[in-house]
DNA sequence: GTCTATAGCTGGATAGAC
DNA sequence: GTCTATCCAGCTATAGAC
């Protein structure tokens, strides 16, 4: 609250005095974030397309959303750390439980159909997630083993998202 | 401090009396997991076998070894937040920098060889460490969205070794 | 609205009796 | 070694003057 008094040039009693309480500051910053990112990303999979398409516009807009607001993995790992289900409750409000289940749905037609080869949807879906968020999770650690800059880092999500999408499409590609 | 006293039955005193600091305490109990962990994961990439043989290991060793710790993820994030710096530092002396860049070597020289597809090493390296750890950090999400029982989840962790290692084989061959 | 001062609590760490 | 009591720093939040 301190630092963040000190970034606006006021003080805390003033801080307090708009937002009530430091929780409520947080939810109000956080989901002003969440729902911006989450209408983007359920954008990308409810098209009429086939899962390849879906999962090239997925990662190209989730590392997207996350480079540009790259404190936000973060942030929910903290909200999860202090248990999920509040969280989880605003994803429902967010209608994005259903979007997801059709996404698994079409996947699973798609395997059957020999479309794409046969995974199992819920270890895709972490694959994809995980391969996106992930990187941005371990940022520090990463550029500290590999001795990126600033502007190398940025320049490796770019290429990350065709990297990422080659490399799954490679893989479920019969 | 509190809750740890608790647990062991004892109170803040004495938990200060045996470990000088908080600091102190958490740098033993992490480094006493970290030196179980660090040398099974060097084992499986200093062999002699082709890469895909050696992700297969890795992977499966990984997934093992965050089971039997699950709260190590987490513990490395919560380092990470605080600077990279010490983490990295300690990485150095357990000499896993230069494992991991002459694992490198060996994937670049295979797919100079043509033995595997090509994909820049930085990107699959991160893709396999982020498809091991990250859903363990994400675990109390997918668990409340995906609506798995404790046991459910340990399934899914055990199929999950078999499953990475088949989209990454599958995605990295010719 | 905006400030200073301070209440009230928590958590790490130490002093000192036993 | 083990306890109680206590110090000290930091943080959230509020009171009250202006």
């Amino acid at each position: 609250m301190q630092d963040i008094a000190d970034e606006a040039g006021i003080n805390k009693a003033l801080l307090h005095y708009y937002f009530r309480s430091k929780e409520k500051l947080f939810e109000l910053i956080f989901f002003e974030v969440f729902d911006v990112v989450i209408p983007q990303l359920k954008a990308t999979v409810s098209t009429d397309q086939l899962v390849a398409e879906k999962i090239k516009a997925f990662v190209s807009t989730y590392i997207d959303v996350i480079q540009a607001n790259p404190h936000v993995p973060i942030f929910i790992l903290h909200e999860l750390s202090q248990g999920a289900d509040r969280f989880v409750e605003k994803l429902k409000q967010r209608q994005v439980l259903p979007e997801m289940a059709q996404f698994m749905l079409q996947l699973m037609s798609e395997m059957e159909a020999g479309k794409v080869k046969s995974f199992q949807p819920l270890h895709l879906f972490m694959n994809i997630i995980s391969m996106c968020a992930f990187p941005f999770v371990a940022k520090p650690l990463l550029q500290a083993v590999s001795g990126l800059s600033e502007e190398d880092w940025t320049v490796l999500m770019d290429e990350r998202k065709e990297e990422v999408t080659r490399f799954i499409l490679s893989a479920i590609k019969k």
